[in-house]
DNA sequence: ATAGCATCCGTACCATGGTACGGAGTCAAG
DNA sequence: CTTGACTCCGTACCATGGTACGGATGCTAT
């Protein structure tokens, strides 16, 4: 699938032509040089569709865009102990988060809870955020 | 505390006053009438703490600033189902990305220890995004 | 060859929850 | 009564990950 144009790379990543020319922008994916230009438009192959399949794939495990030029350029010389690190912090992150969202859960949980089996008295929902709880 | 300025009430709620100004903004804290402005500097009392200190409650259960409008509307006339409809919605978008989250981290923590436990060849977290999973 | 999309490019805008800036006015302590 | 801190107000800016706009040009199918 050479010279495919932008909008045609867009689909085959399942994004908008306009977010492939943001990654460009942030320089995670490549700004065809001259001899990929034809008439004024570029031409995009498969090695940029896997860079993009990679970008998106590493958003799912939650990477920022930061992390992600990073990550590309680990795989170019293909450094393990980065790429771990990165891992490990990455983990650690999504961990205090899944906590913290837990957390919340729990609490409102319990709330919703009291509120629908107490029937008299003010919400227990909004009164514990009255109490600043 | 009658009678704080907005400076005192933002210590008071463990927040900045720029912060205080923004939810004026908002609409989710007044501005004071007339009343309360001394020479051109308004005043601050217990009512507004309690409601400020009600929007950092509510934000740690995960409520966006516009649904905390809305539960600070309910809050005055004390609408109980609506509340638990607001908490249930809360709920289960806290558990769909509690979900996400955690499938993110169960994958990548997989590629982690695959990566720490083989040598040979690619490193096994970058090759799984090259291959767009 | 001409209609009608697609691309190019810079720039502005979106949501979210604030933070920073700057000049003018005010307040409190010494 | 001056000095320094605080307040007022509008506006601009921050991060994050895009989305939208619009005029000029290019490509493609009929």
């Amino acid at each position: 699938m050479a010279g495919m144009t932008i909008g045609k790379l867009a689909a085959a990543g399942a994004v908008g032509v306009e977010t492939v020319r943001y990654y460009q922008r942030r320089g995670l994916l490549n700004e065809p040089s001259r001899a990929q230009i034809l008439g004024g438009v570029r031409r995009y192959d498969d090695a940029d569709l896997q860079r993009l399949r990679f970008i998106r794939a590493a958003q799912g495990a939650g990477f920022t865009l930061e992390q992600i030029g990073e990550l590309l350029l680990l795989d170019a010389t293909d450094d393990r102990a980065r790429a771990r690190e990165l891992a490990a912090e990455r983990i650690a992150a999504l961990d205090a988060k899944i906590a913290e969202l837990s957390a919340a859960r729990t609490a409102l949980s319990r709330l919703a809870h009291d509120c629908a089996s107490s029937a008299a008295g003010p919400c227990p929902i909004l009164r514990a955020f009255e109490a600043g709880r």
